[in-house]
DNA sequence: TATGAATGAGTGTTCATTCAT
DNA sequence: TATGAATGAACACTCATTCAT
């Protein structure tokens, strides 16, 4: 039992610490390309040794991994918390998605990278689809009571679409401050709402 | 004269060179992501040295932007081909566009990449906005045509970047040929065609 | 305290290593122009790794610049110590500074490149004034001491260049081993001291 | 006959061009150091392709080497010029010494860099051994005349590294103009010439 | 003889990864 | 478990030299 305990208590430190990995490439991630990001800077951030990040990760990559699948997670129980009294309607769906690339930039670049050809390991395609499928039939649910009767599926996958396509198209528009784009992406947003909502 | 004609013929063989090159890039692009192409491979892909890369290009970074403008050139060629008849309606634009970024991902690639903060040069920008502006004004005149009456330009905006996101969420999906992706794509770019249609 | 200990531990098997490094340097320099070695060839010489190199120096110049500083110190220091018993004779001091350029070529031959138009970093320069001004004052006060009463600066100066110029002309002179080439420049030492001795 | 002036002819049109060669390089190097000079530089200041000079010169060094050999005739012919009405005086030839230094900078980085360790071919050393040998004959006629008595050899050889020591302590001095670092190597030369002219 | 494109070994430098402490 | 020095393959780029035209 004491074992247990002591091993559990273990876990949790070392869960601690791998956090604080986490958080230290998060910070870098916002600040610069991830692919650009070096062990040597995460370590400085993190405060800890170029090794310590080794002993929590095999490769760098996975680190990368670690910071996609936990803003997947992030995002798929944000989707959770928004439907749990019945289905979104079409414009908060859209303003979710879009607030939440706005929040998780690094999110949506490494969607993009992996998405582009960076090889994915198994577990992160797994769970970048549970996060897809969840999302996809939030979409669907929402077409639905939209009005939307066929190509369900299709016509999700062409919301969801067009709502990275904003992101990519004005996530990084030179001279805007973060707010303005975030104005600016909502607003499209909401158009695309708009248009996907009169079937 | 003579002498003019030979300069001539040099030029002609040149650019036959260097189109060599260039197309040794492209190839190596269409398997990789091409930030992580390296002078030795398009050398050994070229079939030359890496010593002959730098006769045609003074920098990998130029290279990459003769690819980008060139497909950039291409695009607007297309543009002006396909409106010179009076302005093509949504879903032949919308057809058009996707049809091009499957034929010419590079050019998808880099546009996403030097939008999302990879710097490029004045000559880059300048091409790239015009490219961006003709589309613009033909996706307005066409969703004019279609009956849009407000928010136009925004309106525009919100199709181009729709169109984008269909191809990063699966220009790549794997497992699927080439073919399948265009098929699946365009058919997405209907969708979006019809969304758009009825304002 | 232990860990302060540790912490000066670190700090001098620290320097004991980049001392492999810059001793592995000055062997090759020892053999051939500074401004042709490499570091592949430092690296090999030191029994290290070409990262390890950047391990110590950022740059392979603030290596070369590091080699000029430690000479510069050690002339300093042995100028010091020459003249703690009050100011040394125009002889002692020409003798010194053969001496001290006969075993330290490589000290010569960079003072020689940054003078003729190699850029020296701000620290590079500032610590080579403080040698150039300690000696040129030395030089000063035994000429002063040697019956010399006007011009005093630029006769240190030209005594100072001149032998600079012994070196420079007869530092490797072909066919002549090192002993010979000390007693070669001594002797030309002596007859500046000698000419400038009697104003 | 005919022939033969033919080939004169010939012969003498070669060496115009490769003067116009040599001429190009003599242009660069007053701007740069020899050492970073590059074939391609060369060629297109002489308005020849690369190949060309390889039609003049087996490798970059035998021009370089070229450029030397003619300075050093140069300086010959000077001193053969100043001392065909009896043996110059002192001042005179260290003044003459200094000014052609200062004219043929690169002469003097050359000499420095061959003397200090840049392989000479036989050709090379020969022809600058003769040059040497002339200036030390006519520097020792000169201190004989001055009243030297005893270490002729030696005592010339110290002048003249006197002189040279002048020209790598002061050609380059930072901030001054050319004419400026002209008047302050003939100051210093002629304080040489006085020390040395009362043994 | 002149040309200049092609060559490829070589340069300084970076950085993910390893491993002895 | 944490450290950070060591590693060395890889990178973009340079340039003296060659050689087919």
């Amino acid at each position: 039992m004491v074992k247990q305990s002591l091993e559990h208590l273990k876990e949790i430190e070392r869960d601690a610490r791998r956090k604080l990995v986490l958080d230290a490439a998060l910070e870098l991630f916002a600040v610069k390309d991830f692919r650009s990001v070096t062990v040597r800077e995460i370590a400085k951030q993190a405060g800890v040794s170029v090794g310590t990040i080794y002993n929590y990760y095999p490769t760098l990559m996975e680190l990368f991994l670690d910071v996609f699948l936990t803003s997947a997670e992030k995002m798929k129980n944000g989707l959770h918390e928004m439907s749990k009294d019945g289905p979104p309607d079409l414009k908060a769906l859209c303003r979710f998605h879009i607030s939440f690339l706005n929040e998780n930039m690094t999110f949506y670049q490494m969607m993009s990278h992996f998405m582009l050809g960076g090889e994915l390991s198994g577990v992160g395609t797994e769970k970048l689809n549970q996060t897809m499928r969840l999302l996809m039939s939030l979409i669907e649910n929402a077409l639905q009571t939209a009005g939307h009767k066929k190509n369900l599926r299709l016509t999700a996958h062409t919301l969801f679409s067009a709502l990275n396509g904003i992101m990519i198209s004005y996530a990084r528009y030179p001279g805007r401050t973060n707010e303005e784009i975030r104005q600016h992406t909502l607003r499209l947003a909401d158009i695309v709402a708009d248009v996907f909502d009169n079937p």
